[in-house]
DNA sequence: ATGCCAGCTTAGAGCTGA
């Protein structure tokens, strides 16, 4: 079983691309976020030419999410209960037995701004909800674009910004492993300096000055079952890419 | 210190992203 992640930063236009990736890559759950559409702006009929069903828990502009798979999902929530919340940032849903939260995680801008109180916010409440589903599914993966560099090796050494490699970001993450999630990328070896984001701007793709913000987490109950764990870094390097890559988890089942 | 890029928006320069 393959599941992945993708901040496709527009599904407008990212369509092709993603397209593309799900025929050569067939996965079996593609949780993608920043669809900047609202649902009924969706290309549900192209994605099932393509062999995919779609949940979608979309918005105009910003935001938005979206769990892609073969077969329907089932047992789909969208957003956060409990949170009151306008930004569309979580779907979860059922894909053969597993349970998949596919999140858009807040950026925060920058360490004290309003923005920063609300993903701090935003981050708690996920954690309260994501035991509470830990507990009724025991397969979990919790998957998407956490805009939190956990620790140092997963920052170029020259990002000087505090946002993303705060310490009150990184307890955050601690408090999602400490759930008894694992970060499935760190199950294996992976090259120095593996990220999953970077800047359009000042060349950052060419300089690999990046960000590993992007991650699937599983829980105790699946962790055995991993068999692979990547940054795709193919896509970032078309014509018109998203800032971001692609990771990808083969699950043993 | 700011813009550098990209995408969005009831059309435009401004916001947001990371």
């Amino acid at each position: 079983m393959k599941i992945a992640t993708w901040n496709v930063n527009s599904l407008k236009i990212r369509l092709p691309h993603v397209l593309d990736w799900l025929a050569e890559h067939r996965p079996d759950a593609l949780c993608l976020q920043e669809l900047k559409q609202e649902e009924k702006a969706f290309p549900f009929a192209e994605l099932e030419a393509a062999g995919y069903h779609a949940v979608v828990n979309g918005q105009k502009t910003y935001n938005g999410v979206a769990i892609l798979t073969p077969a329907a999902a089932t047992d789909v929530v969208r957003d956060i209960p409990g949170f009151a919340d306008e930004q569309k940032r979580i779907i979860a849903a059922t894909v053969d037995g597993v349970r998949v939260i596919c999140g858009y995680f807040p950026n925060g801008q920058a360490v004290g701004s309003d923005k920063f109180d609300y993903k701090m916010r935003w981050l708690a409440a996920l954690t309260e909800w994501v035991g509470a589903e830990m507990a009724r599914h025991p397969q979990l993966v919790l998957t998407g674009d956490f805009n939190i560099a956990p620790e140092a090796r997963d920052a170029h050494p020259d990002w000087k910004d505090e946002i993303h490699v705060s310490a009150p970001e990184r307890a955050a993450f601690e408090a999602l492993t400490a759930l008894g999630l694992v970060d499935a990328f760190r199950l294996f070896e992976q090259p120095e300096r593996a990220f999953s984001w970077w800047d359009y701007r000042m060349m950052a793709f060419r300089r690999n000055f990046g960000l590993r913000i992007d991650h699937i987490l599983v829980s105790p109950a699946l962790r055995a079952a991993c068999r692979a764990c990547s940054v795709d870094k193919a896509p970032r390097r078309l014509e018109r890419p998203s800032d971001h890559a692609p990771v990808v988890l083969t699950l043993e089942r």
